[in-house]
DNA sequence: ATATTATGTGTAACCGGTTACACATTACAG
DNA sequence: CTGTAATGTGTAACCGGTTACACATAATAT
């Protein structure tokens, strides 16, 4: 391996000159800087970040924190994530906490000993003060910690309150609403804007709390749905939940969309998969995290962070869990 | 931040007796053990993983190289990895190469500059030679490399017999088969035992190549079940390709299994999310993360490695998208 | 003409570990 | 009782970078 010291002597400067040069900071002649170039390209010279990472006490890593690898809703943020960090020169590490504190703990502690540059925190496991006193840089993405971490979130409360008027305006009168975990900022977002709505909207609705996932969703939904025969349309908060809410649909041999309509939450490609297509709220996912990964390298960089709170635009994507609009 | 000199100091002996002790290696009395213990504990002493990367050129990080972190089965997979991983100490970088052999090569290039401990290869963008030539502990999984590489995949001919077997067991006559890319091998094997099959049952079947995306697949089998109403059997490859079958099927207005019947490849839990639900041949997906992991781990710390060919076997596992068995 | 500032470079210490090697002591074999 | 092996420890070099600081020269200000 060629060093830095073979470089110099190559060029016959120091090793503080190539250094400079490399980092392109202090004062390095023209000159020294051709001798320099020339070196590094003919011993085909590069840097050891191990090295440079001790000696700096930083790294080109960047934490990337997800509650759940398996809901693909978090796959295609990390996929924004890490093409971004990847033009800029960060590698993103993927640290799937599954929804476990001690796991995120340990995740954040063996990077913080790597010297990782900075974290993007999609999961809520840890309390707030946790992530604050990290002496790092953070972006929430997906969630809000607190004012002072920037922060990268859909409109969840437009987007709550446009899923359920939605449904009103395609006829449901009888709504179901699927709360996600009480402890998620965000889904409680997306609750108070479909509240917002029910309050515009004289229609009866229910409502109950349901994890992100397949199975309890499936059969938290089959319950109610046999319980309460009048439901005419269920607002999931996670396309996952939705996903569940129509398999119970069809368990119960409810067609969908004309006994029963379905809005996800999320946009997830998956949603295109089933059978009807789900319609929902689209996050802008891919925008999500190339926003979180910018913004964090910028902190990062110690460049100024003009907007601390990105709150980005949802859409309604209808398909075929709802019935054509009634205008 | 407390080093090993520290705790040299508080315990009275040399760096090399505390280093010694830290990593079981030469000689060290009771005494020192018992005294450079209490330093360490004392002073809340941890070690500093980037000096010893230096210092040794080693790590603790194994990379995980993914074609496509959107296609479900990679998440289980590297969730897999990962638990496995953790448990001996080991960090997963998740590496999705989107298909891009010049992604894979960066991280592949970028990891090694960090002394990466080793690989678990699922892509097959690069060629053979260019992993063989790592000069570094990698794990082929879900694919085979050569047989100088250790190997982990479901025994994907008897799946690919299973399968064809399954449909023509239930009353299937005319048979898709939907083949996985030309270049992946273990989509070949499946290839291989579905002809398998077909040599012993005289059933007409025609073969299509398709990738593993549900938008191309859906296309591709609409088309096909458009020019040629005779079939009434599906085996796909993958259960991405056997989502887009079913939605080919729906979009048709198939009925499934009683017009067509579907049986999908690898076992994700998306399977059980469709309408109706996927029949498949499971890959047991946390199995082989979980075998590819500690084979190189074993690798890396050189113990010997019994057999270089995990093959893992499959299962049948009958949902919704076929008729009840026919025995 | 002198003081000051900007430009340019090299030496050597430092980041925090590991480990070769030299040196001591103790145990055991012959 | 001596020779050899096993046990135990410390010093100092090394891994490959960065950078404070000292020093030199050229440019500009006074």
């Amino acid at each position: 391996m060629t060093t830095i010291r073979d470089v110099a002597k190559k060029a016959g400067v120091s090793v503080a000159t190539v250094s400079r040069f490399l980092n392109g900071n202090g004062y390095v002649s023209q000159e020294a800087a051709i001798a320099v170039k020339a070196a590094v390209e003919e011993l085909n010279y590069e840097l050891n970040t191990v090295a440079r990472s001790l000696s700096t006490k930083k790294s080109n890593l960047i934490g990337l924190i997800l509650p759940d690898i398996t809901n693909p809703f978090f796959p295609e943020l990390a996929r924004a994530v890490e093409d971004v960090a990847l033009t800029y020169g960060y590698t993103v590490v993927l640290c799937n906490s599954d929804e476990d504190p001690k796991k995120e703990k340990n995740y954040i502690e063996t990077l913080k000993k790597k010297y990782i540059a900075g974290f993007i925190v999609t999961s809520n496991q840890l309390d707030a003060p946790h992530y604050a006193n990290l002496k790092l840089p953070v972006v929430a993405l997906d969630r809000v910690i607190n004012e002072q971490i920037p922060t990268v979130v859909s409109n969840n409360r437009q987007g709550g309150f446009m899923g359920a008027q939605a449904l009103v305006d395609r006829g449901s009168k009888n709504l179901l609403f699927l709360r996600g975990p009480e402890d998620f900022g965000s889904a409680n977002d997306r609750y108070i804007g479909f509240k917002d709505a029910m309050e515009r909207n004289s229609v009866a609705y229910e409502t109950v709390f349901c994890p992100f996932h397949f199975a309890e969703s499936e059969s938290i939904v089959e319950k109610i749905l046999q319980d309460n025969k009048d439901i005419d349309g269920i607002f999931a908060s996670s396309d996952v939940q939705a996903a569940g809410a129509l398999k119970a649909a069809h368990n119960l041999g409810l067609a969908v969309p004309k006994d029963l309509q379905i809005i996800g939450f999320d946009g997830i490609s998956m949603g295109e998969m089933m059978t009807p297509a789900l319609t929902t709220i689209a996050q802008d996912i891919y925008k999500m995290g190339a926003i979180a990964a910018r913004v964090l390298i910028k902190q990062i960089e110690g460049q100024p962070i003009d907007n601390f709170m990105n709150e980005i635009p949802v859409s309604l994507v209808v398909r075929g869990t709802t019935k054509g609009a009634v205008t």
